[in-house]
DNA sequence: TTCACCATGTAAGGGGTTACATGATTGC
DNA sequence: GCAATCATGTAACCCCTTACATGGTGAA
């Protein structure tokens, strides 16, 4: 029930504190209250291996290692990759292709979660394997015929689960904001003329997700809400772009 | 010149169309405009192989087929990961340890490129060995000594080089907005409670930026500006959280 | 003495993109 | 008939995260 890791360094205990009576005592210290996963016994001898889903707070556990935080994965039960719940997010609002779900994640999900169709088809399958999301072929109004993926009872527990769960905070890659932080590199026309591109860029996602915001109402509160971030994101970018042409423009070279 | 594909299925012309006198032409056509970086010769047969740096406009090319894209990229030439540049940029700024690069990514560069440590410290090893950084070794002021990295003047160049380029448009990876997208799956005070949660982080992350902008004048310009972006973007997402509790609190359920 | 932080590294693996592939249908 | 879009798929590979690793320093 304590299991050695195999790699000959281990220095560590490796008696089980296990027993009916101590679930909650690991060599005489009480775990702590804010480990969410946990099989049996942990030991740590790092703060910072220990992210996200795990937390355990500090280096107590040091000198005790033997345990690797990796053998607690297995106990994070039924964790599925994120992907999988944006498809079961799109199919929930409403039934959709792979090809649907697509373009509505390039489209209407600029702003959450955008991927290529390469992802999207075999995570699909793996879905309705798990019997998450089931699938009716259709014929193509225009096109071939295509497969419209629904939810089942399982799939909407499961998604049920996941939006009552916290977020990780957004993951963003946005190489524009970098190239700005380095503007003095370039003389100031081009500079402004590059902002000016990414403005009207911008400008333009910012006039779809209005029309897409007019199109809805508080009916379909989970679609207007999403459209509205895109809203104000996209004028919070155009303020930005802005600014820094105001900036760069009252600049000397 | 013309490379012949070996898969054995190529049906195409394998006849040069070069020559001094026609560049510009290729099988009876003229090379589009809009193709940014050519070798000497394309044929491809689908439009949506051809993406960001490589714009071929349609399926005029299609029955020619016996060259394939992937034999372009040689020619876009010098190209690194966007990490690099971001390294540079960082360097550029201000001379950097790894370890400081790191921090400032995953706090000032928070909403434009975060990553871990194990990333940074290879790709800054490579970059020194393009020459394209140096490094110098200096005691820590507590704890170990650092490797503090600087720019070379090549370094500089690439970086300037990468700067005039255009950018691709953010990428954003944001579950929550996803979450709030089904919020109709859960009752009302769980919804209110997430996204009172949310807004709280934003407005952590917010206070930051506020205090940095307030640290920094125009003679920092770049600095400034990444930090007033931090400001909007965060100022934004607080107004959107605000939104959806209002029209959540709105709701019957 | 413990805790938190400083500072740097390697190995494995995951999740995604890119390139490659096919072929039907509608619109100009 | 050319162009664009609909619709779905596979294989290779890349970048980054996660986990694992080491060890020094300063404050309570």
């Amino acid at each position: 029930m304590f299991q050695q890791v195999g790699d000959g360094r281990a220095r560590g205990r490796t008696d089980a504190a296990g027993g009916a009576g101590d679930e909650n005592s690991f060599l005489g210290h009480g775990l702590p209250d804010n480990i969410e996963y946990v099989g049996k016994y942990i030991v740590t001898r790092r703060f910072d291996y220990v992210k996200k889903n795990i937390v355990i707070p500090c280096a107590r556990w040091r000198n005790l290692g033997a345990m690797r935080v990796s053998d607690l994965k297995e106990t994070a039960a039924g964790k599925e990759k994120p992907l999988k719940y944006v498809l079961l997010a799109g199919i929930y609002n409403e039934p959709r292709s792979g090809y649907e779900l697509t373009k509505w994640l390039q489209m209407v999900g600029q702003h959450c979660w955008s991927v290529e169709h390469s992802s999207v088809y075999p995570a699909l399958r793996e879905l309705e394997k798990d019997e998450l999301i089931q699938s009716e072929r259709l014929p193509g109004t225009r096109g071939p015929d295509r497969s419209i993926y629904s939810m089942t009872a399982a799939g909407l527990d499961k998604l049920r689960a996941w939006v009552a769960n916290g977020s990780p905070r957004p993951a963003i890659k946005d190489e524009q904001i970098l190239r700005v932080l380095c503007f003095d590199l370039l003389p100031r026309d081009t500079a402004l003329q590059q902002i000016r591109e990414v403005r009207a860029d911008h400008q333009v996602q910012l006039e779809f997700f209005l029309a897409r915001q007019a199109m809805l109402t508080e009916r379909q509160l989970g679609p207007l809400l999403v459209a509205r971030r895109g809203v104000l994101a996209e004028q919070a970018y155009i303020a930005w772009c802005d600014e820094v042409a105001d900036m760069i423009a009252r600049r000397p070279a």
